[in-house]
DNA sequence: TGGTGGAGTTTGAACGATCAAATTATGCTG
DNA sequence: CAGCATAATTTGATCGTTCAAACTCCACCA
């Protein structure tokens, strides 16, 4: 524990000089094998390992990406984010990367802190959440050249789906599709949605997958909406239940709402009433409430082949990153996680 | 966007020499106003920020502070920590200080990541979870004198509370306590315990709490056990509720086994039995469960004042942390949360 | 007047790695 | 076996900052 070996040490140690030791280091092919194994058995005897901010100075890489953590909002939501950050974390440790967090209260204070970072050679690339259209972020990042991919679309109000930069998102519309096709064959062929108030990118999509699947099955069902809270899910679907009994099973937006509506089909005494969430919480799990699962490993993977290319250990500079015009993007098809309910 | 300006740069505006600007930015009080202000107008027009790197490399430190993030484990856990973990990355960020993520599945893995991370110059400490007594990882801590600190106690198998290094929790005996005196006082005197099997430190801490404030009260009630579980606690617990008609109220050790009470309780045609769970997860929200918070945000800044004291900047040694011979420690005390529950 | 001390500022060196260019070793061809 | 191209390795310079020591300036006092 005197002083950490440097590459200096190494090299004497190995009967080399000190390039030679971070050419094994970083591209071993160009290395003549004897030399390598030398070299390497160094490294091994002495427990050399490289100090990271001598690399970072001398190469102007950080192998650093930054995440903001949104400030925990309370409520149902947030599971999903944090298994992304968490895959996020293991995927990028895989490739030789780190994940740096950030907390930011507002768009403008996140580009300060993003400013720092980027300045100081802290990362080299950002992962947004939650960004929307003419996002001031994702036009600064722009401007700054500071290689950046988004979880989650940038939804358009002129409603075309792609958006000017790389995004990884759910296909929520696939996955209310299939929960809706899975209710057609199961329950009966009035299917409800009930959703978020319309206007927001996620939300409407969600419902498009209903429409689209009740529409090819030649089928119709209320849609009914109301604010992301169990206590307003559960008064409206009580309330549109009782008057309408004839509805097979309900579609949510979110397990929230799924949870309210559950609630409320309990109470009018129709405890089994097939009813689908969206995100696969454990409060859907505990309930056996059966759930949308957004599968946030896979758009994690997806976010990182967008940032380093399918193999790349390095995240690419954006004039290396697509040769098209239009930007890159993965879209994450969700499971259905079908449960029998709790009196199953 | 030619070229980031250096210190060098701000030196040559501002008319003085490098060590004078370096001063402006680590100790402003030993640069004389007038020179001060000069400087700073310099950084100011320049936009000058430093090069952390640079810095981290001179000062062999990285401000920045490692936190492993556990596998995502399923159930209803885990909201605890990511809160905690948000927390942390707040506080820090006020202090000037970063969180860097890692992930490791094996404590030997873990042990491997955190000698990368420390050796490379990537981090100056490490916030430990979930540790036990006798944790390979904290006596490897110890002997690389690499600072840390633990989310949890060091539980002792021989008794005694306090652990060989710092930590920062939760009082869980608090927690229950409070929560038993209200159902005493709300529901009647017959209170019982729904806990994990016998073994674990926190467990047998939550158990604590409960018997202690019945045992004040004069009162008793009976003690069940079973797995972190909803279907088992709500198996359990029917069972246990049928055979004994007369319990008051139930105090459960997690929300997954209040949850799965609550099921069990209203399934008997006893909606309105009151139950406490632990840690408020949303789904106890959702359902409309008391529940026992605990204010992770507390043992983030708890955790920043053993690292660094309590206003510094800089992770202190283990030589500087504290006078005394034993390590120091934080312990918040949680917060009853009440709900009428969704009849009220 | 000339030394003393201290506050304020400057200068040279160092942190540990990689890049770019120079040098030496190796293999191949005629 | 000379001549040459290419592979393998070494050398000097550099990234941007802070440390340690030297230096300048000025007030103060004997």
């Amino acid at each position: 524990m005197t002083k950490a070996p440097t590459v200096e040490d190494v090299a004497r140690a190995a009967g080399v000089s000190r390039q030679t030791v971070s050419n094994v280091l970083n591209s071993p092919d160009i290395v003549r094998g004897p030399t390598r194994e030398r070299v390497q058995r160094a490294i091994a005897e002495l427990g050399y390992r490289p100090h990271a901010a001598a690399r970072r100075l001398r190469t102007r890489r950080s192998s650093t990406i930054g995440v903001r953590l949104d400030p925990y909002a309370g409520g149902i939501s947030g599971v999903v984010l944090d298994r992304f950050v968490h895959a996020l974390t293991e995927r990028a440790s895989e490739r030789g990367m780190r994940i740096l967090l950030y907390a930011a209260r507002t768009p403008a204070e996140e580009i300060e802190r993003i400013g720092d970072l980027v300045d100081g050679g802290e990362i080299d690339a950002v992962v947004l959440t939650g960004t929307s259209h003419e996002d001031t972020r994702t036009t600064w990042l722009h401007e700054r050249g500071v290689p950046f991919v988004s979880f989650g679309r940038p939804w358009r109000s002129d409603g075309d789906g792609a958006g000017e930069h790389s995004w990884a998102d759910v296909d929520g519309a696939a996955g209310t599709h299939a929960a809706t096709r899975h209710l057609l064959d199961q329950a009966g062929p009035k299917i409800a949605f009930l959703g978020w108030p319309e206007g927001s990118g996620t939300g409407d999509d969600r419902a498009r997958g209903w429409s689209e699947a009740m529409a090819d099955a030649g089928s119709a069902g209320p849609r009914w909406h109301t604010e992301e809270s169990v206590g307003l899910a559960r008064e409206l679907t009580g309330a549109a239940l009782a008057a309408d009994p004839a509805v097979d099973a309900v579609v949510c937006v979110s397990d929230s709402l799924a949870i309210g509506a559950h609630l409320a089909a309990t109470a009018l005494g129709r405890p089994d009433l097939p009813v689908v969430g969206f995100d696969n919480t454990p409060a859907a799990e505990a309930l056996g409430i059966s759930s949308v699962e957004q599968l946030p490993e896979q758009v994690a993977a997806g976010v990182l082949d967008l940032l380093m290319g399918p193999t790349g250990g390095v995240v690419l500079r954006s004039d290396q990153r697509d040769s098209a015009e239009e930007a890159a993007y993965v879209l994450v098809e969700p499971r259905l996680v079908v449960r029998g309910g709790l009196t199953a």
